[in-house]
DNA sequence: TAGTTGTGCGCAACCGGTTGCCAATACTTG
DNA sequence: CAAGTATTGGCAACCGGTTGCGCACAACTA
């Protein structure tokens, strides 16, 4: 058993009662001073630390967050999760953590776990009918990251505009026939990406052939190389950047250098830097939303906010001119 | 507000006294069957889930751990993180986490905000004192991943066997003169993996070059690839994927071929089967730590239990003999 | 029938804080 | 100097559970 000071040993060492040991540190001006630092002195001889459980029980209010992830080995979450502790333990709140594999069913449990120990959840990419998170979400406060219900505040990570800036780059080099390799088809992420792309190559004149990544990985990046290069496309937009790094292990197997034969772009801007050579991608500042989703989470935000993040192409080494044909 | 039911409501509903309805949970069979299916249904009825915080404050233990990371964004963390959270729920456990942006100060504030709200504390790859961690241990229930302070139960990710395994690899395949990229010279991990190359070079008599990076960095491989070019060597082992990352990047250019020209290995195993081409990296079953930890830390494990993980070589397409000089 | 034992359940204190209310004392003010 | 107003700080209830203890009643023994 831990044996952390109380609020009674404060009073009793003090001298005073335990309701004034505890006004002392929430209206320190309605005593005395020299109350005020008699109490601190005992309450600094003692180490006296308030406990957040019992604080949390009378006050109704836990001083904590929950955080819900698919998947925290997902390299797309852990910097989202980052921002959020750091803007949590900013406004002195812990963050519980749960990661729910990929199942609706154990986010719904998660979920519920969590409601009772913390003032609010942070979902992230929510794998539940819109239908369950509302009712949920009319419970207990709740903000979306990457999922757009109307009725719960929410903040999508966009890159719209970084998508729209990838299709003119690689226009702008001479392109013009490029893929686009899909991500998950239900994905709110997907569709606005596939959406962005449809609409430049369309105002561009560009040809467009859609190829899809059954999941989002390194090695559906790598098959998917194969049919690729046989289409005519001289570039090719990967939903996000394990995609593209598949993509191009694939085209190197093949033997098709990249970027002389392929101009690829990724997406996310996750491993982007760090392949070889070192890969365009769109940057979506996802980390952002962390920070946002605490902040509207504590601010208990209208439930018809709906913050879109902005999102930039980064140009690296992977997207030249086509080569002549 | 959030309304949810508690024991009262449940009391009054099934016509019992509170302790009844606490009791009817934890002993039913103190109580006649009529009454455990009389408190169960109106419990059932009002949805009633009993208020962990409530719970933490009568009974002393919170039912919930903290972990505390030097960073979320490094890959190295999540995994560990996702086998601990997945264990403490398999026993109803939540989980706090807690970021230190690999700083001391804030690993030592963090630690003690987790110490008031959980039963103890899983601190990985600490980065303070041995004096500040021992300290700390004796007041709160903690153990260690990565870090080998006699006195406190922990559990270290080893990769001696790999990195021996690797030596021998590379010395089967015909090198005779290798190099190994150091990480941080005063971690564990770094300790034990030089001591091992250093034992098996000695022992099958190969030539060694020990090079540094200074930051386990992807940069900082890229940046020792000139001085690996530098020497002899016809192979490399570098202190972590990252690292070997960047070694292969630096040294593709630089037009050398891997691993034609060089043979490379990786240790962790973490992003080698996502390079091109795939890396052969020591695995160290990082993951399995996680579970590791919690189950030491629930069943307050000795403080002198000490586990070490296994780690394998895994030989994937950056190693082959040595081109003939 | 009285005494013993056992079963079923409630009373009330406690965990460590917060907070509404009020009593006692000090300070103004007419 | 008495009455009124601040100032200071204590009492006690409450948050939602857990748990030691004991009472009431039924069943069993003698």
């Amino acid at each position: 058993m831990r044996s952390t000071a109380t609020i009674t040993d404060v009073a009793n060492a003090a001298k005073v009662a335990r309701s004034t040991v505890s006004r002392v540190f929430s209206q320190p001006s309605r005593f005395r001073p020299e109350t005020v630092t008699r109490v601190q002195v005992a309450a600094a001889n003692l180490g006296y630390a308030p406990n957040p459980l019992a604080k949390a029980l009378s006050t109704g209010t836990a001083a904590a967050i929950g955080i819900v992830v698919p998947d925290i080995g997902n390299p797309f979450f852990p910097p989202i999760i980052h921002t959020a502790g750091l803007c949590a333990t900013r406004f002195e709140i812990a963050v519980l953590i749960a990661d729910t594999e990929e199942t609706a069913s154990r986010e719904a449990s998660a979920m519920e776990k969590l409601a009772t120990r913390t003032d609010g959840i942070i979902l992230v990419s929510s794998r539940q009918s819109n239908a369950a998170v509302l009712q949920f979400a009319s419970r207990v406060p709740v903000v979306l990251i990457n999922r757009d219900i109307p009725g719960i505040p929410r903040v999508l990570i966009s890159t719209k505009v970084g998508m729209t800036q990838a299709v003119e780059h690689l226009a702008g080099l001479g392109h013009t026939h490029i893929a686009y390799v899909a991500g998950p088809r239900r994905s709110w992420s997907n569709q606005e990406r596939i959406n962005a792309v449809l609409e430049a190559c369309g105002r561009l004149h560009l040809d467009l052939t859609t190829l899809k990544a059954t999941n989002p990985t390194y090695e559906d990046g790598m098959q998917v190389a194969g049919v690729l290069l046989g289409s005519r496309a001289t570039a090719v937009i990967a939903f996000d950047d394990l995609v593209a790094q598949g993509i191009m292990a694939g085209l190197a197997a093949m033997g098709t250098p990249v970027p002389k034969d392929m101009s690829v772009i990724g997406c996310d801007n996750l491993v982007a830097s760090r392949t070889y050579p070192p890969l365009t991608s769109i940057d979506s500042r996802a980390s952002e939303a962390g920070t946002l989703a605490v902040e509207l989470l504590l601010q208990h935000a209208d439930k018809d906010t709906r913050i879109v993040t902005e999102s930039d192409l980064v140009v690296r080494s992977t997207t030249v001119k086509p080569r002549r044909t």
